[in-house]
DNA sequence: ATTAGACCCTGATCGC
DNA sequence: TGCGATCAGGGTCTAA
């Protein structure tokens, strides 16, 4: 998002081109003729979606799922396999999602629902932003009571927390020393403080660095991100552990990896 | 009410 | 080199 605003902001939309007969969801109705003249007046996040206004009164919603990417190009530069959606500005540059795996979403806000906490059904229940005020450990904690699911599946759950993801829950539960399968109501009190901190700090060390680029991901500017370099334990299966040098250990939880320490991350 | 599993889709990589 | 199995930054639907 962060990326998107030097190339939108205040940008008019010149042309707007659909390549895709869907992503994760057909277009809605009149998709690029109701984004087409419009200028982007303000641009947001929520969770992991990214909202567009436009002076229409009516917002793009954008989410990128496992694949997509947003990036800048030139006008003329040749067209990829799964360059589904192309923006044209009025610079006369193009800002192109991509996205192989097409389980992205676009949706169009209707006027006057933005802002609104029932704008889309998509973000309806949606947890609070876990680098707002809201996320303490006080809000786990009672979140959490009584819950007999692992605590790495509970903190994917994006009505718990708005905008964790796979290799983040792993970062900052290895930051916070728990064990992902440990039950979310069975924390200790102290693990549990630490946790929104260890949260908060995974976040902000990945967006400084402009995000993690493992295959697909770049930023708008074409940049990779280079989180990657800072993992702990994602993706170092049986590579020592950066704190005691044991090997870190994958498992599957509700079919997604975990990459956690064994000796570390105990209970 | 909660929780695990299938599914959406394409491409890269790994083991044989 | 070729081929099938497995895996990938996510989320939704179904069925236990």
């Amino acid at each position: 998002m962060r990326g998107l605003v030097p190339l939108l902001l205040n940008r008019t939309l010149v042309k707007v081109t659909v390549r895709a007969k869907q992503l994760r969801f057909p277009f809605p109705a009149n998709f690029a003729e109701r984004l087409t003249w419009r200028t982007v007046i303000s641009i947001n996040r929520r969770a992991k979606y990214i909202l567009l206004t436009l002076d229409s009164g009516e917002t793009l919603l954008l989410h990128l799922g496992m694949s997509g990417r947003l990036v800048k190009t030139g006008h003329d530069d040749p067209i990829k396999a799964h360059d589904h959606v192309i923006f044209e500005t009025d610079r006369g540059d193009q800002v192109r999602f991509h996205d192989p795996r097409r389980f992205g979403i676009m949706d169009i806000v209707p006027k006057g629902k933005a802002g609104d906490t029932a704008m889309h059904k998509l973000l309806d229940n949606i947890g609070p932003e876990p680098l707002g005020p809201e996320l303490t450990a006080t809000y786990l904690q009672q979140k959490l009571a009584g819950k007999s699911a692992s605590i790495k599946t509970l903190l994917l759950d994006q009505r718990l927390i708005a905008g964790l993801g796979n290799i983040y829950v792993s970062e900052a539960l290895f930051r916070a020393r728990i064990n992902p399968e440990a039950p979310g109501g069975k924390i200790s009190a102290q693990k549990m403080a630490a946790l929104a901190p260890a949260i908060k700090e995974v976040l902000e060390a990945a967006i400084s660095a402009g995000g993690t680029s493992m295959r697909d991901y770049v930023q708008a500017d074409g940049q990779m991100g280079n989180f990657q370099s800072q993992f702990a334990v994602y993706g170092r299966t049986d590579k020592p552990c950066p704190a005691c040098q044991t090997p870190i250990r994958r498992i599957i939880q509700a079919g997604r990896s975990t990459f956690y320490c064994p000796k570390c991350q105990k209970a």
